[in-house]
DNA sequence: CTTAATCTCTATAGAGATGATAGGGATATG
DNA sequence: CATATCCCTATCATCTCTATAGAGATTAAG
């Protein structure tokens, strides 16, 4: 099962790329629109901020917008960033490699090679699909925010 | 990341599966040959033993063998024992269907869409792969102990 | 300049899971 | 009876999750 955090954070990236004409979103607004808890979602829109994700604005008329396009964010990188690696095994890590303490022989690992599979089927979904394809097939939301940043 | 405990219970099954002639293995061999704590270990085969697929014998002579023959095990029903629902989210379990709390409209939610294509990938591999099959594969050990219950 | 709204940052805390450790009880063998 | 093994329960330290709280920084409006 994935955190509420990560989920709470898919939540809001969907908010905010959804927002007609790139407006900024407010984390108060998003908190009420989908039962966050508001101090809660705070500390996961700032993490989105800080992975480069979001763009903030302070005061009067700030909140929230994309910085990336949502078309370049996929579910696998925001998982990774409130959830840590995604691969079952530490083995199996690319970017965060550590060898299991107890493997006798990594190469011949039956349960890393199985994992292996697994991983890698869920893994190219995760890795593939974004924030924009999801709200793409959405019967709600026929339109797509995808790069809406002002020039 | 899965516990170390699914990862101990698949390591003895593994062996139990493995030793030749159907042998009874004791979980005091099977901790010293894996460097997993034997105290640990016990819990853990206890629980693979209430659930059916390990049988024991106690006193002298005593130990695990499989109850169940290796290639009907599979490594998704062995990681339901130890860390539950294997699914990313409560709405998409079968065995274990929970609504999300704060879900408004299910058919629609942009999140349980995608997770159910990852998750669909991943369980198909874990739910079709065996205890047999992962043995078959090894190449240190190329006779795979399937059926081998005491007639 | 004041006020209000918002993001930013850090601290704290309860609940539960994880990963053991420990001790003895039950049972089988010889 | 002695010994080896499985069986069962309790306990514990540590970590993670899920918040809650409060105060500071920034911005806009009046």
């Amino acid at each position: 099962m994935i955190s509420n955090k990560a989920k709470y954070a898919l939540r809001a990236l969907l908010a905010i790329a959804a927002q007609h004409g790139g407006e900024a979103l407010t984390s108060i607004e998003i908190a009420k629109r989908h039962r966050i808890p508001h101090k809660f979602l705070e500390q996961i829109l700032l993490d989105l901020k800080k992975a480069g994700i979001l763009e903030s604005r302070r005061g009067k008329l700030g909140g929230y917008v994309m910085l990336r396009p949502a078309d370049t964010i996929t579910f696998g990188e925001v998982l990774r960033i409130f959830e840590g690696p995604l691969a079952p095994l530490p083995c199996l890590s690319r970017n965060a490699y550590r060898r299991c303490e107890d493997c006798e022989n990594e190469a011949r690992c039956e349960i890393r090679r199985e994992f292996a599979r697994s991983y890698e089927a869920s893994r190219q979904v995760l890795d593939s699909r974004t924030i924009a394809d999801a709200l793409a097939e959405s019967p709600a939301m026929p339109f797509v925010a995808q790069d809406r940043r002002a020039g």
